[in-house]
DNA sequence: TATTGTTATACTCTATAACTATA
DNA sequence: TATAGTTATAGAGTATAACAATA
């Protein structure tokens, strides 16, 4: 055996000094998280930000693009074609605004909502499933962590 | 004003119903940090990547490609680019491995464990920053939770 | 036949600049 | 002048297929 190679045992720490940032590990869980994610909402033809995008829409009718770029931090720009994938499958709709005619309400259709209740039961399993290695009370300590994270935003 | 307009005051909480998910809050926080990290790590001309990348080479000098993309979980041909890049700027050597003529045994320069050394400080800096809204046993705990989720995988 | 490194490619996500219509 | 929505585009990040060299 050549010198340079390393033994098979050694390989399972070799990012050792990498699992001491928290930063590390959070990125290989939201790795983890949202390729189940994609697989389970492709079911619904959605995609995590298409998800996120219907639950505010549906939480907040008649929030206009500018206050939903701003609620799910995207530009814009980029919540335009998500918009297009919403209101194209009749699952939201963009209505005038009286009174501003550059502005859309954006309003869930009855069968957005449908669409979103079964969603929001299929990311609550896949959650369970994620996160089966924590118990209950595991869990809500890392819901109020991640959460006072983002308060320095 | 019109109707279908929203007070100011309800956008706060636009996205409550997202945020009783550990996966939205996740992802939330990975944006915020990467951000950050992106930021910090372009003073010595690494991405996150090319920082994990050789961490892990200086920490087990030796691996080949194979192994150490298996190790950071990213796909062969994506990590040429990445040791291209470092070989390049003489922080990594591609050694030829006796016995083996397909296989390069990656080795750490001089160079590249001084500037692994400095980009460490400054990303535990950059941590300490975007968890400072933690105390110490908080960041354990959220540590250890993260790896409890590595573990389903 | 299988493995290692590599190239090419495509798709998603994200960021920026500039346009139009309206205010 | 400023704002809302839009278009175009470019840069990351990631995934797949196929190839040459070597085992």
């Amino acid at each position: 055996m050549p010198t340079a190679t390393i033994a098979t045992q050694d390989l399972a720490n070799a990012d050792e000094d990498l699992n001491n940032f928290i930063g590390y590990n959070l990125k290989r869980v939201y790795s983890l998280l949202n390729a189940d994610l994609i697989r389970v909402l492709a079911e619904f033809g959605l995609r995590a930000v298409t998800f996120s995008t219907l639950s505010v829409v549906v939480a907040r009718p008649g929030l206009n693009q500018t206050q939903l770029a701003s609620i799910l931090v995207i530009e814009r720009s980029n919540l335009v074609q998500i918009i297009d994938d919403l209101a194209t499958r009749k699952l939201i709709e963009r209505a005038p605004v009286a009174g501003d005619r550059r502005r859309h309400a954006l309003l869930p259709t009855s069968e957005g909502q449908a669409l979103l209740s079964r969603a929001q039961k299929v990311v609550v399993d896949h959650e369970e499933r994620m996160f089966a290695s924590l118990h209950a009370e595991e869990r809500a300590t890392l819901l109020n962590l991640l959460q006072k994270i983002r308060s320095i935003d």
